[in-house]
RNA sequence: UGGGGUGUAGCCAAGCGGUAAGGCAGCGGUUUUUGGUACCGCCAUGCGCAGGUUCGAAUCCUGCCACCCCAG
């Protein structure tokens, strides 16, 4: 048996494992869900899109001995069409969502949630890239369809509480003066997926469990394999689910059959035009490939995207450190850490990387952070989360950034 | 028309008699629950065309073609 509060203390690695070598789950389930009451008369209602993860937290779920109910939101219906394997929300994976549900014994609901998934997601990224932005839909279907629409299903269900298949962690009163939960990054850094849901906000953490956080990947399979899930060795999801074959200009486009107006690509520097490129939602600020621009001597990076203009604007990649970025609509969780190094990843891959906050954090605020060394390559419609530690204090959406001067 | 210059992969470009650098672009792979980045690999039996000299030519010679500049 290994308490959950354990995890808190321990540092990222990536060799941690709760089995023990007889494939006995040596944890305490019910530790994972922080139930308010004895497990055997709580509620818990589970968010499954038919993948590995959130399956598991069904069957760790059912194992508290607490009623579990899982629920699935249909996100799109692409699904039946491409027969992708290892997206989420759509077709097979709801066909896998309810065999884990009928495996386990527990009750399960499909909902179809494809009109609202199109206005707070589908729709709102397509306009983002009109704009010249690159938004991150993972992040708005976090906030919208999963935490606040299926949040409000599961109040209405009576659960005590809403568990998810996140790799994050869910942990309280770590920080000094607070006794509830926080958001902190997965145990296994490989898996953390703090990034897309900085947004959660203090009522929505009060209610949700993130089973998963201390575990990796490895065991969650495990875990899987042991609960005789069919989808054990389903891939992983990648790429934007409702994005068929990784292609999302060809998504946006037929939606927003504008974006896909040709313009110029311009040198940012001596307003030289460069070349035509093939509609401004294409592109996106740091990228190099597919500017089809020869005869430089070194690579052309995307600075900007003038949308007004439809200019692509390129450059070498000096022209990318950038300073300062403005964040809007920013939402905090927990205390901001007293005298604490604040860090800051302003893109799902990367280090966080050590900045200055210069405004206040949460409640929809604007704010600035400045990077204490340049960063590279950071886009307007990205998401810029923050941290202390492994905690997870907050974030919000890169409105602009300042360049360094030289 | 006379004088000069240049023609090497999609683009830029090295080579100056010894068996085609490099960069950019492109393609493939690795990484990855956003877009990108980064890294690794591939990419001219061929040097405007036709002859010639030479053991050997992108490199020397001859002719032709194309483009550029200056003169008119």
């Amino acid at each position: 048996f290994v308490p959950c509060e354990a995890y808190i203390l321990a540092e990222p690695m990536n060799n941690i494992s709760i089995l023990d070598p007889g494939d006995n789950i040596a944890f305490d389930a019910a530790a994972l869900f922080d139930l308010p009451r004895p497990a055997e008369s709580c509620r818990i209602v589970v968010a499954m899109s038919g993948g590995v993860d959130s399956s598991v937290v069904a069957a760790l779920a059912a194992q508290t001995g607490a009623e579990v109910i899982g629920i699935t939101l249909q996100l799109y219906d692409y699904g039946a069409a491409t027969g992708r394997k290892g997206a989420c929300c759509a077709g097979d994976d709801i066909s896998d969502a309810r065999a884990a549900a009928d495996r386990l014994g527990i009750a399960h609901y499909v909902f179809d949630h494809e009109s609202a998934f199109r206005e707070d997601v589908v729709d709102q990224f397509a306009d983002e890239y009109l704009a010249g932005r690159t938004p991150v839909p993972c992040i708005r279907c976090n906030m919208g369809p999963k935490f606040t629409d299926l949040f409000q299903m599961a109040r209405e269900l009576g659960a005590d509480c809403l568990a998810t298949g996140h790799y994050v962690r869910r942990v309280k009163g770590a920080a000094q003066g607070n006794s509830g939960p926080e958001l902190f990054r997965a145990l296994d850094p490989a898996r953390d997926q703090s990034y897309f849901l900085y947004a959660t906000t203090q009522e929505q953490l009060d209610y949700i469990r993130f089973p998963l956080g201390g575990l990796p990947k490895s065991d969650v399979r495990h875990l899987a394999e042991v609960a005789g899930l069919r989808n054990a060795a389903k891939p992983d999801s990648q790429d934007i689910c409702f994005v068929p074959d990784g292609n999302y200009a060809k998504i946006v486009t037929a939606m927003r059959p504008e974006g896909a107006i040709p313009g110029a690509i311009v040198h940012a520097l001596t307003g030289e035009r460069l070349g035509t490129h093939k509609g401004i939602v294409h592109y996106t600020v740091g990228q190099r490939k597919g500017l089809e621009i020869g005869g430089q001597p070194e690579p052309l990076y995307v600075i900007r995207l003038d949308a007004e203009r439809r200019e692509v604007l390129v450059g070498p990649k000096r022209l990318l450190a950038v300073e300062s970025a403005a964040l809007i609509e920013t939402n905090r969780i927990g205390p901001l850490p007293a005298g604490e190094q604040l860090t800051a990843k302003v893109r799902s891959l990367a280090k966080p990387v050590p900045i200055a906050l210069e405004g206040p954090l949460g409640n929809g605020a604007s704010t600035v952070i400045r990077f204490v060394s340049p960063e590279y390559g950071v886009a307007p419609g990205q998401a810029a989360v923050l941290y202390a530690g492994e905690r997870v204090v907050g974030g919000g959406w890169i409105d602009s950034t300042v360049s360094v001067r030289s």
